[in-house]
DNA sequence: TATGAATGAGGCTTCATTCAT
DNA sequence: CATGAATGAAGCCTCATTCAT
């Protein structure tokens, strides 16, 4: 379901910010209890508008998820760009550490995240998740690829396995390193930052050893 | 705050069902969406009597929790006593397992747990998650302290550095094996169990590894 | 509308305390918001038994009202026998004296007056304001009967008049002295007990320059 | 706190009719007893406007306060101007009649006062009873200044402390011809409204004997 | 006689959604 | 198109009263 053409119409900062305050809403009280009042009160916009854009609150909440979603993809592909060239591993760490960055300054996204894992009754949530997955799962692949080009992963190895291996990997990395958080709200305090990057240079390293060329 | 006396008067069956009908609720829909009056139309009981014998929604909600724990708590006594003599990795393995089965048996309580970590404004938050890492604590230490009275610890170990890692490993792997079967609603299948109980087994060594006495 | 016979067997005490507390609860929190279980758990009896004593919340407060209003009876006619044979006036004025000592000793019992005349839907609320104020008038038209036969008072005096312009009077000066100190909670300070007693003797003066014999 | 501008945009008499059915609420059964599903059942509104309205029922207390005491100040500043120019202790008789026609006349409105003073959890109580008395010494003191600007007052007087003295007598005055008929329902009939007057007569005589020029 | 568990009506409040202007 | 007033279901909670034990 996209935005109504009404919403498309808008001039793009407008829309930005709509999506913007709507993810804090959601980000801060999960699905159910995000209020479309309190969010329409914030933004200064009359109620029938969001529904006039969204349809409903399941097409809001879905419009916000793609729109976040979106924002830290940008990010990993050029991310992805800008590595192009360098040694696989190296680039695992350096997208590890973009992920461990997004969320030190933005915390709201994941914890949208987190919400739309944990909590029960999401609209779409399958599709959702699935949709996270998904990107991942390319991402990875597409990175195991060219190492594999480039000499750099055993000749042998099954790309899909491999691949499972690195996202869950990489992913229980992250939910982990904001789960050792979760009392202080969800944000990775400065000090730890250093600390995380430590041990994402660690996993990292594992990985090489487990999946790397053998010279 | 203890359940009001005109709970703990009723017969103990009745008092088990209702605070088993609050855990589905509380596990199904997380703390604020929960409804009281959902769950008194499943009790058949009238709506004033959920408040005569808990006050108040968090009251019900703390009591539900204390209950639930204690549950597992029980159980995992019992394990510690009927492994007791012997070895100390082999019991935290015992223990792992039973986690597991615990977790696949009766997935609401782990549900319950979730939602108290993940959900934003649940009340006692902070103390009830306090209490549940307290017990996890205490009971790898009381392992972990037979374990060097066996000698099967090193002599030198910082028993509660030790405690520290064992506990966040053991923690986190059981957040994980739930965490892969979120979609299908938090139930571990018995397919995976098994393997499940591999990967404990590979986990459980590795401690042993690291922290065994050299011989 | 009597106690029940189970009430009147009960020890005079725990009458008292019931009665007593009762008189709190609906000073504190008028008629209708006045609650039963907060009642009965401060009192630490059967919620039942108040409904065995007194059939209902109006059969309670009825009680309540007669019990407290004889015990402001039972002093002023102590007042009224333990001045026999003084001066009129000075009678008067000790009898206003005592009022005001009552109201300062014991606020609770002036405000259950001011909430029976002052709420809505009080049960019973005209047969109570009468019957205060059927006392008030006997009271005070018993001190005029001694005053004329003592020659203290003009000969001609239509006393029933006279008894209204004296009780008119002295309610209103109470009414008055409480509502001065209503913001502090209907409670009069010492500070202005002095003030209030000066206040009470030109009150006096000024009936006994309307009513009194010549010479 | 003024009304949400949602009430503020609408029609006028439809503002009028809601505070005035409120008025009629809370004047009949006081702030807590005062229930907004018998009101909005009466106004025909959906239980939910009400709270757009004025957020709470605090909020709807406070608005219909400042409605109702706009009223009887709307009405009063009329009388000061429409006797500007005439003696200074014929205006004050002049008020004091005014503010006993409008009891008289709507009821209601002194029924509200007085519940606001002797009810207990009023909200905002202190604020609101001290508006009444400031605007009370205003106006009074307004009366005062003129009398003195024209040689109607002794030139010596302490204005403050004789502001006092009047609006003490004046209130005490208007309590007192209302307390009188509280059995009937706080409703001053026709008979009593001529006694009334002629006491307000003889109550303002005395000021002019205390407070008057000496010619 | 005393108890206290059960009841359900009624209280205030929030919310997503609709629709006339 | 935007607005925001109206709606009513559902939420939590309190209370007087009844009745089996």
């Amino acid at each position: 379901m996209p935005p109504s053409s009404t919403f498309n119409n808008l001039p793009s900062d407008k829309q930005e910010r709509i999506l913007d305050e709507a993810l804090s809403e959601f980000a801060a009280k999960g699905y159910a209890r995000a209020s479309l009042n309190r969010l329409v009160s914030r933004l200064g916009i009359a109620k029938g508008s969001i529904f006039k854009y969204f349809r409903d609150k399941p097409g809001l909440f879905s419009q916000v998820f793609d729109f976040s979603v979106e924002r830290v993809k940008r990010h990993l592909r050029r991310v992805r760009e800008d590595t192009k060239g360098q040694d696989v591993f190296t680039r695992l760490e350096i997208s590890l550490l973009a992920g461990l960055e997004m969320i030190a300054a933005n915390p709201r996204l994941f914890q949208f995240y987190l919400r739309v894992m944990f909590e029960g009754d999401v609209p779409f949530r399958g599709r959702l998740l699935a949709s996270i997955r998904l990107f991942s799962h390319d991402y990875i692949m597409d990175l195991l690829t060219d190492g594999v080009a480039d000499g750099q992963l055993r000749a042998d190895l099954d790309l899909e396995m491999a691949a499972l291996v690195v996202d869950a990997t990489l992913e229980r990395f992250l939910i982990a390193s904001v789960m050792e958080h979760m009392d202080t709200g969800l944000c990775l305090k400065d000090a730890d930052a250093a600390h995380a990057a430590q041990l994402a240079a660690g996993l990292v390293d594992t990985l090489r050893r487990g999946l790397g060329a053998e010279s």
